[in-house]
Formats: C-alpha cells, sequence, structure tokens
DNA sequence: CTGAAAGCGCTAACAT
DNA sequence: ATGTTAGCGCTTTCAG
C-alpha cells in the first residue's frame, strides 16, 4: 500500500526501457525481453511479470523509432493516394487501414495530387522513414517509381501494370465496362459516346479498350469523335470532353464514363446547353463512389468493391511481409467483380 | 574520365553516411557537417563541396529515423482526422499538407473513426513516432487526448475548447448559423426545424446554440420538438432525425441542418415520405464541403474556406514549433468568417 | 576547420 | 535465465 512509487526516470521525462530495468532491478536486456511477446519465454515468468507491472506503473511506452533502427522493422505501412478528394479513395483507406491494423501495422497515408515527382518525394521519404512495405492506388502505366523499387514489398491497388510484376487487385474494368455498355444499349441506344480517361492509367485505358470492344460485339460503330480520351479524371476534364462531344456536332444519346467524377462534369456539360439528363442524354459512371445515389440525377454506375479491394490489398501485402513466403512479388493479381447500379441518369432515348 | 566511382557501400545495400564519409576521405563528423545546411559553414567550404559530390554520387539518403533518435525532432506532424469519409476534411489535409511542406515537414493522417478510444491510439503511436506536433480536427469537447498532451504542440482545426488552452482555428459557427436562419426567414419560413449535431462537438453545440439565439432574434418559437440533436454528423443520422421530425406531426417549412451530410440525410427521409425538396420543404447545409453542388437538389448551405483552415492551422503550428516564440500555446484562435451559398434546396414556403 | 568519442533507445548475439 | 557488449545511423560536444 505504502509504497513509493520508484521514480527512476531519466532527467528527460520520457520513460526508457533503462528506466524500467533500473526500477525492477533488472538489466535492459532482460527487460527487453520481458517486454517483448516474442522473447518473454526466454525469461523467469516472475521477473517478466515485475517488469511488465513496473513498466506499467511508470507509464513505459516504447520508442518505435529506436526499435526500428535496430531491427529494420517499424510496422509502418506506406499507402500513396493519388488525390484524396476523389471519395472513391477513402472507403478503399478504410479497407485498408482496418486489416492493418489488426496485423499489428499503422499505416501513414500520402496524398500524390496525381504529380509523378511528388510520388516519387513522398515515396522516397516513406522508405527513409523505414516503411515496411507499399500499398499504391497511383501507380501510372509508365510507373516513376515502381521501377525504384527493388526490394520493397508493394501492391497496388485499382491499378496494375501489364508484366504483372506487381501484386494488384482490381475490379475486373473490362467486364465493368461491358456492363455499362449493355445497360444502355438494352435501353435502346444506338449512338453511345465515351469520356475517357488518360491511357497512361491502367483503368482507364482498360476501360477505353473494353468499350470499344463491347461496342463492336453489339455491331455498333465506334464514332472517333464521340470516343474521346482526357488528361485527368475529374469533373472539370468530364466537362471539358462532353462540351467537345457536344461541339463534333455528331449525334450521341448516350454516354459511357470512365468514372463517376467525369460523368459528373458530363451533367455540368449538359446543363450548360440546357440539356437534361437523362431525358436528352443518358449518363453511366464508374466507381460507384460515395454520394452517387445523392447526385442530381442519381447516378447509374458500375459499382467496384472499395473496402473489400482495401482489404484485399492489406491481405496481399501482408502475405509478402511473411517471412515464411519470401517471394510472392507479383504472385497476386485479386480481381474483384463489378456490378451494374441502376439509378436515374439513364433511360431510352427520346422518341 | 575513367575514374572508377568509389564502390564504399556497406554490405546492406543502404549508403550511409560512413560510406559518403570514407569515400569522401573524411570521418562521419566533418560529413555530417557537410551535409547539413545548419552546419555546413563550420566545414571548409571544398571538403563541403566534395562531401556533397559523393553523396550525390553515390546516391546517398539521410535516414530520418536515425537523425530523429539523436535530435528528438522528426520534421513530421501527426494529422488527427475524426472521418475521412466526410468530404469536408479532405480539402482541410490538403491545406495543411501544402503549408506543411513549404516548410520542410510531413504530415501523417490518422482516421480516428470518430472513436475516442482509437483517436487515442493513435495519438499515442503517432506521439511515441516522435511526431514534432499534431493538428486534430477531431477534439470533442471532452476530449479525451487533450489532456493527455502535455507538452506537444498542437493545434484544433474546425474544433476547439471552452477555456482555449489549445490553439485553433475554426469558421465562426454562431455567424454561419445566423446566415442560415435569416436566409430561410427571409424567404418567408416561420416555421423553421433544427437538426443538429451532438453537443460534445464544439462546432455542432454553437450552431445549435446560434440557431436557437437566431430564432428568437426573428421572435420565431423554438419549438422543442423541432429543435433536434443527433449522436453523429452522419447521412444516417439526418435521416433518422428528420423522420423524428416529421412523426412529430407537429409543421415545419424548413429545416437548417449542422452539416451538409445531415441535410443529405434529411433529402433521404423527405423522398420517403413523398416530400419533396424544396417544394414542400427548404434544407439548407453546412460547409459547402465537395459535391453540395452537384446534390438533388444542389444544396444551399454556408460555405467555410476549407483550403485556407488547413493553411492557417498549419501555419499556427509552425508558430508553435518555432523555438524563438516558446509558448505561443493556445495565442492563436483564428476564425474565419463564412458565407450563404444559395443553390436550389431552399425556396419560399408552399402556399 | 576536422577528428574522436559518446550516445539517442533499443535489440541481439554472445557469454555466463 | 540473465548480464555484457556491441551497434543500428546519425549528431554533437569536446579536443586538437
Amino acid at each position: 500500500m505504502a509504497a513509493v512509487v520508484v521514480r527512476n526516470v531519466n532527467e528527460h521525462g520520457r520513460v526508457t526501457l533503462r528506466d524500467v530495468a533500473r526500477a525492477a532491478g533488472v538489466h535492459p536486456g532482460t527487460a527487453s525481453r520481458a517486454l517483448n511477446e516474442q522473447t518473454r519465454s526466454l525469461v523467469n515468468a516472475d521477473t517478466a511479470q515485475r517488469v511488465l507491472e513496473v513498466a506499467e506503473s511508470l507509464g513505459y511506452h516504447p520508442n518505435p523509432i529506436a526499435r526500428g533502427l535496430k531491427t529494420r522493422r517499424s510496422y509502418t505501412i506506406g499507402v500513396l493516394i493519388p488525390d484524396i478528394l476523389n471519395p472513391l479513395f477513402p472507403p478503399i483507406i478504410r479497407g485498408i487501414e482496418d486489416r492493418l491494423e489488426q496485423a499489428g501495422y499503422t499505416s501513414v497515408i500520402a496524398n500524390t495530387e496525381n504529380d509523378p515527382e511528388r510520388e516519387r518525394i513522398d515515396f522516397r521519404a516513406m522508405l527513409a522513414r523505414q516503411v515496411d512495405g507499399f500499398i499504391t492506388a497511383t501507380a501510372r502505366l509508365d510507373h516513376a517509381i515502381l521501377d525504384e523499387i527493388v526490394g520493397a514489398p508493394m501492391v497496388l491497388v485499382n491499378r496494375r501494370v501489364a508484366d504483372g510484376s506487381f501484386a494488384s487487385v482490381t475490379a475486373d474494368d473490362r467486364a465493368g465496362t461491358k456492363l455499362a455498355v449493355d445497360h444502355v444499349v438494352e435501353l435502346g441506344h444506338r449512338q453511345i459516346a465515351f469520356v475517357g480517361g488518360p491511357m497512361t492509367l491502367s483503368t482507364t485505358r482498360d476501360r477505353h479498350e473494353a468499350f470499344k470492344e463491347a461496342m463492336r460485339k453489339h455491331r455498333l460503330k465506334v464514332d472517333r469523335s464521340l470516343t474521346l480520351v482526357g488528361d485527368w479524371i475529374t469533373i472539370r476534364e468530364g466537362q471539358r470532353l462532353c462540351r467537345e462531344l457536344l461541339d463534333s456536332g455528331k449525334h450521341f444519346s448516350a454516354i459511357v464514363a470512365a468514372n463517376d467524377l467525369m460523368a459528373l462534369g458530363c451533367y455540368d456539360a449538359l446543363a450548360e446547353r440546357g440539356l437534361v439528363c437523362p431525358d436528352d442524354v443518358s449518363v453511366v459512371g464508374y466507381n460507384d463512389m460515395p454520394f452517387c445515389d445523392h447526385f442530381n440525377p442519381p447516378l447509374t454506375t458500375i459499382r467496384i468493391p472499395h473496402y473489400e479491394m482495401g482489404v484485399a490489398a492489406a491481405d496481399l501485402l501482408l502475405d509478402q511481409l511473411d517471412e515464411r513466403a519470401p517471394d510472392t512479388r507479383g504472385r497476386g493479381a485479386v480481381v474483384l467483380e463489378p456490378s451494374l447500379v441502376v439509378r436515374d441518369s439513364t433511360a431510352p432515348p427520346a422518341g
């Protein structure tokens, strides 16, 4: 009861392993072993117990930095996101974090702003900070960073590279795009435009190709001036492309967009010209990102399992991190199934 | 030309300061001084130059972890976000990152999921990882973590604590709410409902009080059963509250919501009952988060300067980090001005 | 101006 | 089962 708490803390105010060891009357090495799950068995049960108690009462928290310096492991994962403003990513991040946390890892998120240079900087900074691996959603096909990564475990999410040199989890973009095209064709549309993203991203490139393929399968003409490719996958770019569509003079009654943001941009361009969706033009998006159901009109789109993709990516990374499977790099290529979500932005063509 | 590049790197593959020193023929201490901006003047210009070149050619990157262990500075800032799914936060994060990056700091983001326990864990983990300071958007008034922070520099964004013990940047919630109430009153509404957030958050509590005050100022009755307070600030909670409003039997023609997400929930509840906004009920949100202009209908709301708030928060933190100003803690309390953004969710009452 | 040496907090052989 | 020692990569006195 009356026992005065040993106040053996260093002058700096921070409780260190040495402080704990001193207070428990053992050597720092022993204290270290006692405090560590893995090595606890190497130490006398009573001693271990005592060390634990002292650590608790002193409010000891190990310094992961110092530990990492020694062990070369930080139990930290770098997560590279191209654009945190895109609502597609938060649910993916959540999936990643949840799964990683269960496994005792911390994730640090960086927002690369779609800028290869920034991506490179963030990547290096994380590497320098000793992250144990990466999950990246930013991989362009010409991947600035990918070739720098010699040894770091890494998995791609919602992106992949052609040669399969990296593990990845994606939704089946070709199947999804086909779903979108089939849907508008079924509604009776024949003149269908495509508002695409850059060819440097695996997703948007796949969707572009799948669009043309699906059109051909329906024996529909792929009009070059109705099949546009943008430099970004943003609202503005979608708007720009849709204006271009409208300016072309060519007729079309439906637009398949490469993602939801671009679809939203189409809404804007259509509204500018006094056109109403879906009465005049049907629009279908891609991703079913949060809020799609609240847009004006609610957006018909292709749903991909965001959260699950994050979880799957984390799982893949954890596999790589697991030393028992030393070279699983590139082995996993999880492909999830997309599905069509019909809302109010699509309808049979007028007339 | 023919000079063989010195390949003095350690067996581990990583280029370390010692490797650079050895290759440059100087002592590690000297190399350290040469490599560091601050101490470079202490070293012979030629030597410094040579060290720099060798470092470059060897591809040397300092290990911030090791440095941090020594200097007790990580040049890393922890950013605690309550809910990454809320589009309000990404622009704030962007502001924070941009400003911090200019100053040479890296930000690491954690998503606390509105869970005090998780907040505490993230906070501790960051502290352990030697972050130099915190920016947090998660501060509840009963702030679990706030009292743990003895020395760490910290600034609150979009939240504040009553006693002003922490620096904060907020928008003027009372003024903003008044704007919202004034707007619907001006449109002719008299029976105005309030869909509020928890009293544990400074923002939602202020908005709640300001609502009542503004109503009184207009000599309008504040009906208790039309002035609701929820436990969360989510779409679902807004929906739940709005249903409650509808079930109360009391008449109202406008809803002032505590944030945009809750306003969206009101849309949903209204739609369920076959009511249309704004014809039957006007709705005004709060925050003007991204996508508000694309909702169905586009949401009238109170705009707060998201990005600028992030920048301001970073500035405040940088002030605290600056040793020349040792005790600025709690001094700054930046308050930014909100403004009304009128869109299509508000209209004069029917009849 | 530069070298030597100590040490940040921790872990991991190696002894005992 | 525990103590000893060395060292992760860097910075920073202190000498010289």
